[in-house]
RNA sequence: GGGGCUGUAGCUCAGCCGGAUAGAGCGACGGUUUCCUAAACCGUAGGUCGUGGGUUCGAGUCCCGCCAGCCCCGCCA
């Protein structure tokens, strides 16, 4: 943030005195320690803190505290610095504890409220703007320094449901994490590509199409002859008669073998199955107001080949067992033997990994002959990291990887029921997400329902389904975002639609208030004179704050732009979650105990804007976890 | 057998490249409403951070051992 501008100096004066107190041949060593500068783990320490004289002590061989005292001496000198913040304060046992004026907190505060991107730069710019000094709002009033966007896209690989099959819990995570990645990226200006890797290819649509073959033609051959839950039900029979019976196995391979040849029949059959999942699908993604561009396994199909070709002539390539593999470094296996990654069957097919192969090199590979990416993200469950870990070194050893680029598996755990195990149906199925997020919805508007009669509220029934929809959708994704990513996480709709705690409902319900004071803020605009553009209550004033409610909830709300870039860089969206909910919290404090409508006039403008500035990062940090926001619930 | 992830309050979970007295929500108990939606706010109780070592001025956080749970491991994806 904008506020830490205080660190680089603070960074400077601590590396210009560990200069001075050591010799000149240890200098390079302590150039290079940072002093630790992090946000104060408590309030009554001020904004930030440094710790690092207490690092220093040791090798200065000086007591702690009296290197923090010449860090102080070097800050306080700084007319920068003292302009920024109060005399740094010593703590504990060498704790450098720094408080910002309340100056330059109101400043950031008006700069933010002129910023509709609320301080978070776009990546690339950050450097050019960060100049000591420069008014955070000046790239934007200075008119767009933003360099042309980079050409190399970051491709966020996510959601990937199977062609017919429904899509079920399996799916919920990565679909949700993913669009939630993608927009936080996007957001800092990366082009980013979201691709769904659809599973379109493979054994198992030999098995579906010779299994059709002889129970229902009729689907090879004419768009929706079966229903998709049919068509489920005839996948699963197929996989059955795969498993016991060799003929069907073996006639199951060769139709394989003909779709991949091209032949026109098998693709017919191919295409409507195709079209039929993708319609299906889409109905999920346009519920959950997701964006995704389907680029299946079956495209990859002509770069197969050229993975073998590429690994034979880079040496990597052994057969065993008649297949083609390469035997990973640093993994082993059964009986210290290296673990294989194999890339061709001994039938000379190809498999899952050769296609995830295919994928990568394609992915980084100049365009117009690939994307060009940056940065690769694959969004899977955490059951797939050594698939991934594997596939990626052999992606590395193939040399397709450029230097600097970034390929990374970001995992996620399963999600389970209150019982501690998988998510099932009553009957024991799998959860299918439609009927999941109809289950949400229900529950939500039953709940809103119930608060109506309660409060003997009346509104259309058009009313009740949007807020019951959207608060109901918005649960299921919160939930998930909310959590850590990488452990399970215990799926619970009381919980999630729970009215208070870190819930969507909670989040939602403190926008609805901030709506509602700026509904009656208007109002009574109307009646006195003040403005009455609506969308600017209060932005115009001089801003002065007093209540401490009023303080915490500047300083939480300046916080923004550094989750943002930390969710980017660490690509978890809980982050952002925690960040979102305290702020819902700090809000609800002021909002108790601070009048904003009956303040005098200097303090309600102030107020109002402050407001403001909370609704529009609330809005902005939910619009990127992929959840829509509501004026009245 | 090898590898990965996880173990923090009764429950569900945070804990941001080690930092000051380990945080939140739910649940429990007790308060707050002439006032912008009380779907809120305030307070109390509750933890030897699985366990044993180690590194460090300082360890929930890093390293090693052990215990428990989940997941992965050659021609499925």
């Amino acid at each position: 943030m904008a506020l830490e501008k205080a660190f680089p100096e603070a960074a400077a004066a601590r590396q210009l005195e560990a200069t001075k107190l050591v010799g000149a041949e240890q200098q390079a060593r302590y150039w290079l320690l940072d002093p630790q500068l992090a946000p104060a783990s408590k309030p009554e320490f001020g904004d930030f803190q440094a710790n690092g004289a207490l690092a220093l002590a040791r090798p200065l061989q000086q007591p702690p505290r009296a290197v923090a005292a010449a860090i102080v001496e070097q800050l306080a000198a700084d007319p920068a610095f003292t302009a920024l913040c109060f005399p740094p304060q010593i703590a504990g046992p060498g704790f450098i504890n720094l408080t910002l004026r309340p100056e330059a907190l109101v400043a950031e505060v008006a700069s933010r409220l002129a910023d509709t991107r609320l301080g978070v730069p776009l990546a690339g710019v950050a450097a050019a703007v960060s100049g000591f000094g420069a008014a955070p709002a000046a790239g934007a009033a200075a008119g767009i320094v933003v360099p042309s966007p980079p050409a190399e896209p970051v491709i966020v690989d996510f959601s990937s449901p199977n062609i017919a099959k429904e899509m079920h819990v399996g799916h919920l995570r990565s679909t949700i994490i993913g669009d939630c990645l993608a927009r936080v990226l996007a957001f800092r200006g990366h082009a980013v590509l979201r691709l769904n890797h659809v599973g379109d290819w493979g054994t198992q649509f030999g098995m579906l199409i010779t299994h059709l073959k002889r129970e229902a033609p009729e689907a090879l051959t004419t768009a929706d002859a079966v229903d998709l839950g049919d068509l489920v039900a005839f996948y699963r029979q197929a996989k059955q008669r795969f498993d016991a019976d060799e003929a069907f196995q073996t006639t199951a391979r060769e139709e394989v073998v003909k779709l991949q040849a091209g032949d026109p029949v098998s693709r017919r059959a191919w295409q409507l199955l195709c079209d039929q999942s993708r319609r299906e699908f889409q109905l999920i993604y346009d519920r959950l107001g997701i964006e995704l561009q389907e680029r299946g396994e079956s495209f990859y199909n002509p770069y197969l080949p050229a993975v073998v070709t590429d690994l034979e002539a880079a040496g990597l390539l052994v057969i065993d067992d008649g297949a083609r593999c390469v035997f990973l470094e640093g993994v082993s296996g059964k009986e210290g033997k290296p673990l294989p990654v194999i890339v061709q069957k001994s039938d000379g097919g190809f498999n899952y990994a050769t296609t995830d192969l295919a994928a990568i090199r394609y992915r980084f590979a100049a365009a117009p002959a690939g994307d060009g990416a940056r940065r690769v993200i694959y969004v899977t469950d955490a059951g797939q990291a050594s698939h991934f870990a594997g596939v990626f070194q052999v992606a590395r050893r193939a040399g397709w990887i450029p230097e600097d680029r970034r390929l990374e598996h970001v995992p996620f755990g399963l999600v389970q029921g209150e019982d501690g195990k998988k998510l099932k149906t009553r009957s024991g199925d799998t959860v299918r997400l439609k009927d999941l997020l109809d289950e949400a919805v229900e529950r939500s508007e039953a709940d809103l329902r119930r608060r109506l009669v309660e409060e003997d509220r009346q509104e259309d029934e058009a009313f009740i389904h949007h807020v019951a929809t959207t608060v109901g959708l918005a649960a299921v994704k919160y939930a998930d975002l909310s959590q850590n990513r990488t452990t399970n996480y215990q799926f619970s709709f009381d919980r999630m639609l729970a009215l208070q705690g870190n819930t969507a409902p909670y989040l939602l319900y403190a926008v609805v208030r901030i709506a509602g004071i700026a509904r009656k803020g208007v109002e009574a605009a109307g009646a006195s004179d003040m403005g009455s553009d609506p969308g600017d209550y209060g932005g115009d004033a001089d801003l002065a704050f007093s209540e401490p409610q009023e303080w915490a909830l500047v300083r939480h709300l300046l916080g923004f732009d550094a989750v943002i870039a930390e969710v980017e860089e660490e690509l978890l969206p809980n982050r952002l979650c925690t960040y979102l909910f305290e702020l819902s919290q700090v809000f609800n404090r002021f909002y108790d105990q601070v009048p904003v409508l009956k303040a005098p006039p200097q303090a309600r403008a102030s107020r109002l804007a402050l407001c403001r500035l909370t609704a529009d990062t609330l809005k902005l940090g939910l619009g990127l976890l992929g959840i829509p926001t509501l004026e009245r619930m």
